[in-house]
DNA sequence: ACCAAAAATGTAAAGCTTTACAGTGCAAGT
DNA sequence: ACTTGCACTGTAAAGCTTTACATTTTTGGT
């Protein structure tokens, strides 16, 4: 389908009686212009429906106002509340952002790599990836040409790259004191054991802190890692604990999927929640309030990160010079899955 | 930040001595050219990291690969379950999707306005619309601009503009079949009373057919419009419902989150659902799994939907011709949130 | 009335591709 | 040896802007 008439700044001129320079300078607002010129122009710019060529413009000055956002997948409450506040941050800035899922069951990132190339040829200004660790063939492609990128909700690595994330072991650590706060002891965490950059597991280590610094004995069977943030694994980790005879009194699941998962499977086991066991999530996504019992929980501040993540990205754009990198306070909300005992 | 060093086609053709015409020849598997001259020229572009200039290509071409997609707000599992299937596909096709939200408290739609002019001047190749009525304004700027558009998920009434969507009163209509099947004869509905483009609201019309088609009497109380398809919706909507000497045994609710809020609503007021009270949601979002108990609902394929419409955009772009709207099967997925009596 | 300076406008190049058309060189047919 | 045709490769235009620089017009001072 070739598109019908493509109305061009030259079409603008000639309607006018102008150079298009002239009109150049008038539809951007640069030089000065003789007003009746310009209000001429102006009025022929609307009967004509002129539209500036958008690619032109970038051939040109090297600016697309266009950037990717990198998400393992976009159909979540997790991704989609960040993209949110990504969207909204690109939106005021006058910037278009283009979604790209990484299929994070892909371990060759072909995918990514696929994007990441689209992305370049595109002459994108920036790049954001969310949620995952940056692979290294992907990371030194996009250090070869020299995109501009933050990380999103995980802390990077890489010391060339900034990041804006909260602290989840800190988080972790909270969450625990605050179930210990409550009278809880015996306290169990279920964590996802996927790699994190450091090779450790944050919320894994900030429980154990939160116990040691309570002068709370671990027991190591009370830390259970599954595969996943995901109902399904919370679900699945919470059976073996429990069905043990000595069970926890609390269960800090490491999202709040995880959490609803525990519920649920409490639920099945006839234990109420938080009568007989308590449970806190992490994240405070949109379903924390809607479960039942409504989820305590340790909350991210999803949406900002990804408004930050922008402003973060603009400025190393224009800036040139590396940008820091900035942790969000992270904060309990307290709805009715804890019980003090 | 300017770009460091933009290796340009020209870069390629002197480093291998021969003309631009033959590496772009060869870049783009155009013509046939010399084994040698080919192996060569790729080894270069190899080496210098040449990468077309998607700009310059698009501004030639008139095509940018590149679509809109816009929905009224994206940080919600229905949006983002849209968004991850028309991603897929457009990632298949070698697209990229540009997310736009249209902010549904504008009612003046400027935002929606604003993106549209962007996209415009970007030269997308077509427009993805979710969920809600285009507005007229809209409407005849995507026109006069002559984008390709594509409605998803709600029936169009210009025939100009092709939708992928499924029936929504008939899925209302299996919906409270299902509920009579099971028993019940006083079903109630909870439904949103935002305007439809037909001025109808297609769920309430499908309540009121199955009801009558199975000879019940309708009790207008029964249908309580509320403003959203939330779980404050749902929760608030559900009270006056439940609080009534003569209860309802079955709500059909228009969302799933609304159901989950009826759920929840029954919990604070000590109905049991399904014991007390049985409820059906609509969508089969995620969490439909999730509550407690889980939900049975409508279920529509929101992610072909997404699929679907990048299909049908596509071959709009390509075709020229105005193409047939599609409406997608819904089915009903039992759970275990309503009883039988 | 004339000149300098200021204001307005025009010219042309550059940015990077693709592609129609025009070569060039060589093998094969006569 | 000459022509034909083929396989390759090069030239240049076009696509739409922005902008440095050049040119024209206007203004205002004397």
């Amino acid at each position: 389908m070739k598109k019908a008439v493509e109305v061009s700044i030259q079409d603008v001129a000639n309607a006018a009686n102008v150079s298009i320079a002239t009109v150049s300078r008038i539809v951007n607002n640069k030089a000065v212009v003789a007003q009746a010129t310009r209000a001429r122009v102006l009025q022929i710019v609307e009967d004509l429906g002129y539209q500036p060529n958008a690619l032109a413009r970038g051939l040109l000055s090297k600016q697309t106002h266009t950037i990717g956002v990198f998400f393992p997948k976009v159909s979540g409450l997790f991704s989609s509340t960040i993209l949110s506040g990504v969207e909204d941050a690109t939106e005021s800035q006058g910037l278009c952002a283009i979604v790209c899922t990484t299929d994070s069951t892909d371990h060759s990132a072909k995918r990514t790599l696929k994007y990441l190339r689209v992305l370049a040829e595109r002459r994108v200004d920036g790049i954001l990836f969310a949620t995952e660790a940056l692979n290294d063939e992907c990371y030194s492609f996009i250090s070869k040409v020299k995109i501009p990128l933050i990380q999103m909700a995980i802390p990077s690595f890489r010391s060339s790259v900034a990041y804006v994330c909260c602290d989840d072991r800190q988080g972790a650590f909270s969450a625990v004191e605050y179930l210990i706060g409550r009278g809880h002891r015996d306290i169990a965490i279920l964590c996802d054991d996927g790699a994190h950059p450091d090779g450790e597991v944050p919320r894994a280590e900030g429980y154990k802190r939160a116990l040691k610094s309570h002068g709370i004995p671990l027991r190591p069977e009370n830390i259970v890692y599954v595969p996943g943030f995901g109902f399904q694994q919370g679900f699945e980790g919470s059976n073996v604990l429990l069905e043990r005879s000595q069970r926890p009194t609390a269960i800090f699941a490491s999202s709040d999927e995880m959490a609803v998962g525990v519920i649920s499977a409490a639920h099945q086991h006839g234990i109420r929640v938080p009568t007989d066991l308590s449970v806190i999530g992490y994240d405070d996504l949109q379903f924390a309030q809607m479960s039942l019992p409504p989820l305590t929980t340790v909350s991210q501040p999803l949406y900002e990160m990804g408004q930050k993540a922008v402003e973060l990205l603009l400025s190393q754009i224009r800036g040139q010079t590396q940008v820091s990198s900035l942790i969000l306070p992270h904060r309990i909300v307290e709805r009715a899955s804890v019980k003090s005992i």
